[in-house]
DNA sequence: TGACCTATGTAGACATTGTCAACATTTATT
DNA sequence: AATAAATGTTGACAATGTCTACATAGGTCA
């Protein structure tokens, strides 16, 4: 079967025909793709390694060429939703004036981890590990959190929010929306009935958005 | 060495030397107790069924009479989590009026959380399963739900709290305090290096009062 | 071109772990 | 006292993460 493989490495990732070739090309990223797959599928605690890796085709220790353990792929995984997060949260954000933008951010915040409920989940689940075992994951969260405080800071220049620490005012509203997204993903919310997430979200920073919404005194 | 146990069976749980019984007396109180303190020292993550049984001085197999599995285990972990919370939560409540109760209650909540983040993540870990498998589990959660929102019934009857749905206002109260918790667990708002949790628990709470609370408009 | 080095992938082996079955012992019930 | 129901034990097994040693591909340089 290695006799049809000749012509084949022409270009390496644009042919849509995957070959067994024995280097993978870009497994790595692979490897995160396929684990995304079987997380949203059946939950991190479902996910193997070794299921990772056959979904993917190669052997069960080929991903340790990649990966230093289980753990640093799913650290891969986390950094990864939080770049389509921040990414999701950019959008949203459009031209907005501030408090609108704060709004639309909470909102599309609550949204993408209810989509994405096991991956969020993954996001916040390394957690416990030092920040210093997974810098980049660390950073692209930080990364995320900075387009809340950059709007916060936008709305003090604005004058239309009141002029208090900014981090403190995006840790807050940061804790609002991950607080409403992880008990809405655990059926915490639904238990009550009340209404759906995503109402609650809209809800929720309306009323964030007044408090932080400048007023006559301060 | 059969032979020194005759006497030893005049009280079963009173004496303070354990002597080893082939039946434990207790063994479900003590098998919860010993996967906490396990969970304690080195997390969920590393906490493993027969290092339980054998902390308690059981057989592995010893622990499937009292759990059906270690998901159960698991479960009956959080519960007495949620009941030591909700009444850390009441006795915070104390006689106080309903504004500063609900703000004694966000603080004395995340407080829990943070002296207790291994626990506490046990009790929001076992979440994405079905309420239906852990009934109680979801039964003593809600009561604990129940504090808040009883707390912000009676503001309403006071007069002293904005008179919409308690329910809602009691989900945007939990979810503020929920993720603030597992934020400062996670050691996400650490990074960002701006304050204790504590700290700002103090001012989200107050935040969230002073957003709640009754005003000459509503 | 061919020799060699490094990156990458593979197969074997092993300790840990959750859990099923079958057996033992203690306690309760008749 | 006899028997049933609880409760605890040991053996076994498959699944999993990961170590070690080996194989192969691609690039470098003589």
């Amino acid at each position: 079967m290695a006799s049809t493989s000749d012509h084949s490495k022409e270009h390496s990732n644009r042919s849509s025909i995957k070959k067994p070739k024995y280097h993978h090309g870009d497994l790595r990223r692979a490897l995160i793709q396929a684990a995304l797959q079987l997380i949203a599928e059946r939950g991190v605690e479902a996910l193997t390694l070794r299921e990772v890796a056959q979904q993917v085709g190669v052997s069960r220790m080929a991903p340790y060429r990649h990966f230093a353990d289980k753990a640093a792929l799913l650290a891969a995984v986390a950094e990864e939703g939080f770049r389509a997060l921040k990414a999701q949260l950019l959008q949203a954000a459009g031209h907005l004036e501030p408090v609108e933008r704060l709004q639309a951010i909470g909102v599309a915040y609550v949204d993408y981890a209810v989509t994405h409920a096991a991956h969020y989940r993954v996001m916040f689940g390394t957690g416990r590990a030092d920040p210093q075992s997974f810098p980049a994951l660390f950073q692209v969260a930080a990364e995320t959190f900075d387009v809340l405080v950059q709007t916060l800071v936008a709305g003090q220049q604005n004058g239309t929010i009141r002029a208090t620490e900014p981090k403190q005012q995006a840790q807050m509203a940061w804790s609002l929306v991950h607080g409403l997204s992880m008990l809405a993903i655990d059926g915490h919310l639904t238990a009550v009935g009340c209404g759906s997430a995503a109402e609650l979200a809209v809800e929720a920073t309306r009323s964030l958005a007044e408090g932080l919404r400048r007023q006559d005194g301060t």
